[in-house]
Parts: C-alpha cells; sequence; structure tokens
DNA sequence: CCGTGTGAACGTGTTCACAGCC
DNA sequence: GGCTGTGAACACGTTCACACGG
C-alpha cells in the first residue's frame, strides 16, 4: 500500500489485520443502508451478503474489533455502526485538500463521498492562475503556492493528488513537507515518500488493464469445457515464433525493435 | 475481485497469480518509460526500484511468465514491453463504454489512460436526454436507450460505470445482458453478477477511509513509544459511555445519528 | 563475478467446522 | 435452535538465499 516503508515488521499493537480494515468501510456502508431502513439487528450471513463478502470472513473481521454482537440473534446495527465508524477514525472530522482541480478534481470535490463520514474538502488548490478563486462545487480554487499554507493553518493531514502525472511527485514532497500523511494519488505514477506517511492509489489503467487480462483469458477459454480437469492444452504451444525476439541480445544485428509489430505503446 | 463467485477452485490453467497480474501494469509503465529514453535493459533492481516494488518481488512475478532475461546481464526493456503486454492482452484492442456522464463520467472520458493502451472509448452513455449529442472530450454522448445497441454493434466487452449509486445495479445489470463480461465500477455500491463476470471496484470514500484509519493510529501513538510492548490504554477505558446503545435494541427511541454527524452516505 | 531464476521458509489472509452462549 | 466467536487447516503471497548460467 504505501510506498516507502510498509515494513512494520509486527507491532502486534492490537493489529487489524490490513485486509480486514479495508473492509470496514464496506461493512460500514451496508450497515449504514440498514440503519436508514431502521433494522434493529443484523446476522453476519445478511450483513456478508449486503456486502459482497462472506460470512465467515465477516466474523473472523469482527472478531478483531472485540465481541460486539449477540449469539443466536447478531450484531446491533447501530452498536456496530458506532464500533466501527470509531475504530476506522470517523468520528472526528479529516480535513482534505484536493490538488489539481482539472476534469478529475473538480468530480471529486463534488463528489457526495467526501462531504458524508467525517471528511471535509477544506481548499482545492491548482496551480493554474486562472482557476485561482473560480469556485468549484461551492468551494473557491486556491493558488498553489498558498499550499504550505493552507496546510499548516487547517491542520491538514490528508491530501489528494489528482494533478497530471508529471508534477505529482513534486505536489507530493510539498505536502508532506507542510506536513501531509496521508496521500491518495490518482496521478499515473509510482510516489515515493519518506517513512510514516501512507500512500494509496487509484489507477484507472491499471484496472483497465487486469481486466483485459482475465477478458482475455475468458476468450481463450472458450473451446474446452469448463470442468475440464487437466485441460491444459495452451493456445500456442510455442510462443517464441510470435515474439519479436525469441532471446539473445545479439542475432538481430543487437538492435532493439526486433520485429515488425513494435507494440508502440506509447501512453497520454 | 469479482462480487458474484470468484470461487474458480483451482483452474490451474498456466495460473499466473493474481497478485502478480495487479503488479504486470506497473512493471509495463515503467518500462514504457526505459523505452522512450531508448535504454536498452534493465536489472531487476533498477526496475523494481522503478516500479516501487522490490527486486525479489519483480523477479518471481517475471518467472510466472517464463525467463525472459539474461543472467548476469537483465532484461531486455523492448522484448519485456511485449511480452507484457501479451500477457496483458494488450496487444489486442479493447472497445469501452462509459456510462454515466456527469463530472466524473466526463473526467474519465477525456483521461489518457484509456486512449493509450489498446484501450479505446467506444461510446459515451448517459441517461438524460439533455446530454443525448452533446459531445465530451470530443465523443458525442449516446442515450441510455441504445446501450444494448451500441454493446453489440461494437463488440463491447468492457464498460465503466459511473453513474450514481442509486441506478448502478441496473445499469450493470443491462451491461451484462448486452454481453459485456468485465466491469469497472465507480459508483459506492456492491454489484451483483452473475459467474463469469469480473468486477473491480473504484471507491474514492472506501480509500479515504482506510487512510483515515492509518491516520488515527500515527495519532494515537504518539505518547507512547513505538516500541511499547503492552501499551494498550484505550482513550476512553469504557468504550460503551460514548456508544449510542451499549446493547438491547431499546434504549435510543430507534434514532439513528448517534454522534451528531449523520451519515447520509449518498453520493452524488 | 553479476544478476537471474527458483526452491524453501515465512507471513498473511481465507475457509472450515464446531464449541460456546444466548 | 440459531448464530457468534475462534482455533486449526489451508491457500496465497512475500522474502530469503543461493544455485546456475551468461
Amino acid at each position: 500500500m504505501a510506498t516507502g516503508r510498509t515494513h512494520r515488521p509486527a507491532t502486534r499493537s492490537r493489529g487489524i489485520p490490513e485486509a480486514t480494515v479495508a473492509r470496514l468501510p464496506l461493512y460500514l456502508r451496508a450497515l449504514t443502508a440498514l440503519s436508514e431502513r431502521s433494522v434493529p439487528t443484523v446476522s453476519s450471513e445478511e450483513l456478508a451478503a449486503a456486502a459482497g463478502v462472506n460470512s465467515a470472513k465477516l466474523r473472523k473481521d469482527f472478531s478483531y474489533l472485540g465481541s460486539y454482537g449477540t449469539r443466536g440473534v447478531g450484531y446491533d446495527v447501530e452498536y456496530l455502526v458506532y464500533q466501527i465508524s470509531r475504530e476506522l477514525g470517523l468520528t472526528q472530522d479529516w480535513p482534505v485538500v484536493i490538488v489539481g482541480i482539472g476534469n478529475l478534481g473538480a468530480a471529486l470535490a463534488g463528489y457526495g463521498g467526501f462531504a458524508s463520514r467525517g471528511f471535509r474538502v477544506a481548499a482545492l488548490i491548482d496551480a493554474d492562475p486562472a482557476m485561482t478563486g473560480k469556485p468549484v462545487a461551492g468551494i473557491p480554487v486556491q493558488h498553489s503556492d498558498d499550499l504550505e499554507k493552507i496546510i499548516s493553518e487547517d491542520g491538514v493531514s490528508i491530501g489528494v493528488i489528482a494533478t497530471p502525472a508529471g508534477v505529482a511527485q513534486q505536489v507530493c514532497d510539498r505536502l508532506v513537507a507542510a506536513g501531509v500523511t496521508s496521500i491518495l494519488n490518482f496521478a499515473p505514477t509510482v510516489l515515493s515518500v519518506p517513512d510514516g506517511v501512507d500512500v494509496r492509489k487509484v489507477d484507472l489503467s491499471i484496472e483497465l488493464q487486469i481486466l483485459a487480462f482475465h477478458e482475455q483469458r475468458k476468450a481463450g477459454e472458450e473451446s474446452s469445457a469448463e470442468e475440464g480437469p487437466e485441460a491444459l492444452a495452451e493456445p500456442e504451444p510455442a510462443a517464441a515464433v510470435v515474439a519479436p525476439a525469441p532471446r539473445g541480445t545479439t542475432g538481430t544485428t543487437g538492435r532493439k525493435g526486433p520485429d515488425g509489430d513494435v507494440p508502440a505503446v506509447m501512453p497520454a
């Protein structure tokens, strides 16, 4: 998750597994929906279905939080909402800055998911002077010259980077220097940060590529029966034939573009 | 990943681990950058640094693809770019539809990450008649009545959902019925899909909540020495005092918002 | 000699299945 | 009886460390 040293050998200080933490927001969302419908209690089975996980996993997850829940009955919805909120730190207010108010930044600024649940857009920041003062989603954009001031005055510890990839690292550096210790990165770059700073990334093209991988596999699967116990038939037995250069730097005059195709993999 | 039955017991058909697949796009991006700078070869160490992983992991990952790479030298950049592209299915063209052209959908439509790397925005679809025909990022928006026709005519197998949460499931159902088998979901909902359909989700508020969790933990760590062996001091000794209802369905008149705020998790 | 490729050790996460309690 | 809570088994992922080959 974090780029710079996610080490943490085994601090063990009441450690909730990372995988569990990642699911708590899911449970919380499902519970909130139930709460709005005034449902008083849920079983692990029901809640798991609503959250899209299986019930054993859910119970295990909750067991790390403590023994909320009543045997033979289920979980008290309101109580659980509170406990998970507290565990996630949502009972306090988190001011957030969004840097880079282009299409994406504007979309994020207007996104309801911010306003709810303890997150508050403290400021929108952009480097373009033409944007300064312009209200986006009701919040006036501030110039990036004032970044440090904004961060420290509002006590912001969470920053969202929605800038082009080219400037993401320097924006990140400035955020960190100003005191931000958690970063949500939408720019398609690997950010390096010092110890103690968390980075999470959201990357559209990575997600698409993962989908493409599975999609391609589905297409290749068509012929074999789905229950095939040992159906190992590879589409191409000798993959090297198709490849640009079977191996060996030499042979093709030692140069690059080994064969005709040459992917031409240039991103935007 | 996929919501409805990610079962797949152990198909084993030349299985590249899911974790590895998720990193291939990262390697590919780093390699592409090297390729642009005409770097002929990289060592696992260098490439790993560029991709933000450690070298052992990278070598293990590559070993699932085959034995590309030369001992004592490293990997041929062009060759690897090609191999990874092929493995990910990026040597073919993937038409993609984006459904829901609000702020976010528009941002996605304009995102460079689409155009590059074999993905092509085949259509933008929105339910608002006022949007129909309006060009967004150079592509005219089409009305959702034509969704099925668009999907089948263009042979689209990947769909992106950027609608409000309330309609995401029905959009999903229509996409799947029309032949889409991979979905990237930006709406904050759990989608249920039949077997064989992959869903990946990108969820801003979940990411923020995970950051908040770690952020909170950092703050709490301040007082105790970081090696604190048994420093278990809970902030509130008796959590129940603050909690909405220690247990028992009655007590709070079935009210909602335990801590003033009242979630109101409905997104934009 | 250097860096890849990989078995083996280790750690994390998931699932099973059932004891324990309401 | 029903459902939670959890040890134990299992599967997956990561790291180590070194043999192997250019």
